[in-house]
DNA sequence: GTCTATAGGACGATAGAC
DNA sequence: GTCTATCGTCCTATAGAC
């Protein structure tokens, strides 16, 4: 990656410049991997200045997370108004178009797994939200609901792993349409 | 980890040894997490005496995976001589009882999505392997063995990384049951 | 087969000037 | 808001003795 030009920027903006540029490296080379001087370079900035905006590389890694949350919240509305069915079809589809999020999310997701990454609380607190909003939009439908949810949430990751390997042999919607007729098809809904 | 005590050990012994060490290392860090020092801490050398071994650190994950591609062969007979319901469900037994094996897959699953990751290939490799050898069982029973190939293996990575996330609070062999219903629901075999 | 010694960097983070 | 300078630590790898 080449440096770019410096230059003196607003702080809302160099934020915003510092977490894409995270995020980008982040999903590449997970966390243990990041290093602060790839970030810097990548923003026009050396590592101290980089280090004034987000106090740490634990807290460059805490404000790519709140970035994504937020724009997941802004993006996907409230998700218990809609049928799971549809939920599913609608999030794989945005999922397919964003190929490096999710590639942050399951390196990260993986990585994570280790009880001392910064990373760790935050994923077991998403898993079982996810879980839960599955769950909950299956009761009505489905005399097990955990169990679904928790068959719905390993096709997801695991397709899109798949996806991620081998994005051009691969189709992530037709995977997961396929995939969603068995899951859902004994479903009274 | 406490430095172990040093001695002088004949050359397959050490390295089985190394092996061993570096497998729990890579599960709880990954490759880019792993350090030589730790490694050779664990097993009361130097990193020269260690690098001795291994080459390097690239050769010493390599190592690593030559070794569990040899259990594996070892411990699973022929794969292709089973019914495909059997085979999951004995593979899903197995890795329920040594979930640090599958947490290095699983972490480095994901870490090496990245093309310069010196197990791409590798992982790339696998994924192909395995979905060719589930869709072959899968195809004198199924009319789309591909699809169901995708979504076996996409259940059990998902299953088994929500398993990692909470092992206490999850049954990875009852998920596992449960799931496999709807899969295998409208096979003829 | 293992060591000591060391090269030669990269790392995250801090202090203080501007 | 960004810099220079620097600290102390960690890293992989090599050379050569034993």
């Amino acid at each position: 990656m080449a440096r770019r030009e410096r230059s003196r920027l607003p702080a809302g903006q160099r934020r915003e410049q510092i977490i894409a540029a995270a995020t980008a490296l982040v999903a590449e080379r997970g966390f243990w991997g990041l290093s602060m001087q790839d970030v810097a370079d990548e923003c026009g900035l050396t590592v101290p200045g980089l280090l004034h905006h987000v106090g740490s590389k634990d807290g460059l890694l805490i404000a790519v997370l709140e970035h994504r949350d937020a724009e997941d919240r802004r993006s996907l509305g409230e998700p218990h108004t809609r049928d799971l069915r549809d939920l599913c079809a609608a999030l794989v589809r945005r999922n397919a178009g964003q190929p490096e999020i999710v590639r942050l999310f399951a390196v990260l997701a993986a990585e994570s797994l280790a009880p001392d990454h910064p990373a760790h609380d935050y994923f077991a607190a998403r898993q079982r939200t996810v879980l839960e909003s599955i769950a909950a939009l299956a009761a009505p439908v489905c005399p097990a609901p955990e169990a679904l949810a928790h068959q719905v949430m390993a096709t997801m990751d695991g397709l899109q792993l798949q996806w991620l390997r081998d994005p051009a042999g691969t189709d992530l919607v037709a995977m997961w349409r396929a995939a969603a007729e068995r899951l859902f098809a004994g479903l009274s809904g």
